[in-house]
DNA sequence: TATATTTGCTTAAACGTTTAAGCAAATATA
DNA sequence: TATATTTGCTTAAACGTTTAAGCAAATATA
């Protein structure tokens, strides 16, 4: 275990001084080519590897990036993970991965975590819990950008990427209009969340365009989990007039309706169509596959990169609600597909 | 965006040095309450943030834990890296989640970033083309502690955390043979794993202590990916002589192997029973639902955790191979119960 | 009462960088 | 040829902590 080396020891090498040795690695213009090469044959050879500590501590840049997510083992959030490492690795960034697990608790705490780490922005997505925005209003500041993606409320006046909830609703009842679907159920989100109110306003929007009565029933408030999803659905079913589609605003509580129809036997979709939304690994493995809506993930997770790149680009930068958003894809399957 | 304050605020406030605002934080045995009450005050008022950057650089600690992982959208280690962070966090340190994508350059890069950013620690768990071990070395040339879950090597010589892999293949062939399986097939992961190597040596001491004749035919090397778990179960209903019980050492080969069942009508469990490892969630979701073996990923992230933590408190500490092998349990599903 | 120990601080240096300011030599410009 | 500019470095300070060494006052011990 022997001693780590500094610039100090590739400046002794070279007998000029640690200043020298610094710019030369930064390609600094005032330096000659010639020292610069000097520098970086001695660097490798002595195996020099540059103590992030110290040049974040000087220089004010941690070179790290803070991500929130609620929470990891989804396909959506992996992936937009991934790609966003991948845009912010080639910038000179890392990552550094939080999970809130929905709660707004774990959130808060792993914004302090962030903030201690003193990373140089955080991207988050909102736990389904958080109401109280005075936390990120902590992040802003602090100074540092702060950017939200799928979940994100207006009010935080920062920028957002995510998909057109209100179109993807359209889509998802035009496509059951056009199976033959006549009274349409939607188990949405909470309204206060904005992208599950999106959703809500699109699915009502969509009802009337397609000239099909709104029936009050069929529109359920959830906390979209599995074991909710059921509790909906069993609740759908006890209507004395049923549905014959159900449109669920996320995949895991659509995997609860689903159990639910397997085990009263209902059929889908010849009895009751169901749609989910986000495109979970498993709406394609089960049978019927379900069909659902896909985010575009990794389309996501760059702009959302870039976004912050842009803003420690520019260095006086001003936070403001700048909205990016994508169009969504209605991948569709057996479980809603009439022919 | 006002300035930070530091510590040297706290000092000037009270007409202490900074040094003495240092200990006083650190409930430093040689300063007097009075003087540690009124400096916890001041730091309050001001809402002093230690800057983390700065005591690491100075004390060599960064409170940083790296964690490594082939993929985080999984439930076994999205929930091992859970718990892992819960124990840590509790001892005040942070963690940093990469994800290698099962790729041995991805790897290497994670490590780097890493070491880069001088964590204290790495916790991991490999690659499956991982084979190359020189990378490992480098951390431990480090002098920080490595410890490995799951998917280790004995060769590195570090401690380690996972379950009784050759036992839970023991389980399951007993499972299978009180269901009346007399021909059980064994889709399982590389020989050259470890873990992989200690399953298929469970499988074939098992046959031979309930008196099941080999077949070679019936054992199969599979990279375990969905794709390939379809393959492997369409060549095994190639065989003349068919099996009555396949044994797939990964959940998501066993997808694939259940996708293909399906497809060609074959019922689970009468006709064929069929059973993963790892209990991915999707395991409980299809129908029939699939036996699989759940391997504590709590425990196993709790007592990652828990050894590290052992290791940063005795300051010099050697790096040995010491195990810790947990039990793990058969979660038996309708894929295999024949009653 | 005289000496030893403990308490509660301070001083100063250090961790490994980056960077503003400056200076001499080299080169360009008038 | 005299002055201005550029090049290529050095010097010194700083980022915000921690920590070894030390010192005076207070307290304990003989």
């Amino acid at each position: 275990m022997k001693k780590k080396t500094t610039i100090k020891d590739i400046a002794n090498v070279l007998n000029i001084s640690a200043a020298a040795v610094s710019k030369a690695l930064h390609d600094d213009s005032r330096i000659s080519d010639k020292t610069k090469k000097a520098v970086k044959q001695v660097a490798k050879n002595l195996n020099y590897q540059p103590n992030h500590l110290a040049s974040a501590l000087r220089s004010g840049k941690s070179n790290l990036v803070g991500v929130i997510v609620p929470r990891t083992n989804s396909n959506f959030f992996s992936s937009v993970i991934q790609n966003m490492e991948e845009v912010l690795n080639k910038a000179g960034y890392n990552i550094i991965i939080t999970q809130s697990n929905e709660s707004y608790k774990k959130e808060c705490a792993n914004i302090d975590t962030l903030l201690f780490t003193q990373v140089d922005g955080i991207i988050a997505s909102m736990a389904n819990e958080t109401v109280d925005l005075s936390y990120y209003e902590k992040i802003k500041s602090k100074g540092i950008p702060l950017i939200l993606f799928d979940r994100g409320e207006n009010d935080l006046n920062v920028d957002y990427i995510g998909i057109n909830d209100y179109n993807s609703s359209h889509m998802i009842v035009e496509h059951l209009v056009e199976q033959g679907c006549k009274r349409i159920a939607h188990i949405g989100g909470f309204k206060r969340t904005r992208i599950f109110n999106n959703r809500i306003r699109g699915y009502v929007d969509a009802l009337e365009k397609y000239n099909l009565p709104q029936d009050p029933e069929l529109l359920i408030e959830s906390s979209l989990t599995t074991e909710d999803g059921r509790e909906k659905m069993t609740e759908l079913l006890a209507l004395k007039n049923r549905p014959d589609a159900v449109y669920v605003a996320g995949d895991y509580a659509a995997l609860g309706a689903f159990q639910v129809l397997n085990e009263q036997n209902i059929k889908m979709p010849e009895d009751i169509a169901l749609v989910g939304f986000g495109n979970e690994a498993f709406t394609a493995m089960i049978s019927p596959t379900i069909t659902s809506i896909e985010q575009h993930s990794s389309e996501i997770g760059q702009q959302a990169a870039k976004t912050f790149l842009k803003h420690v680009k520019k260095d006086s930068f001003t936070q403001t609600l700048n909205k990016i958003i994508l169009n969504a894809e209605l991948i569709i399957r057996d479980s809603s597909k009439k022919q």
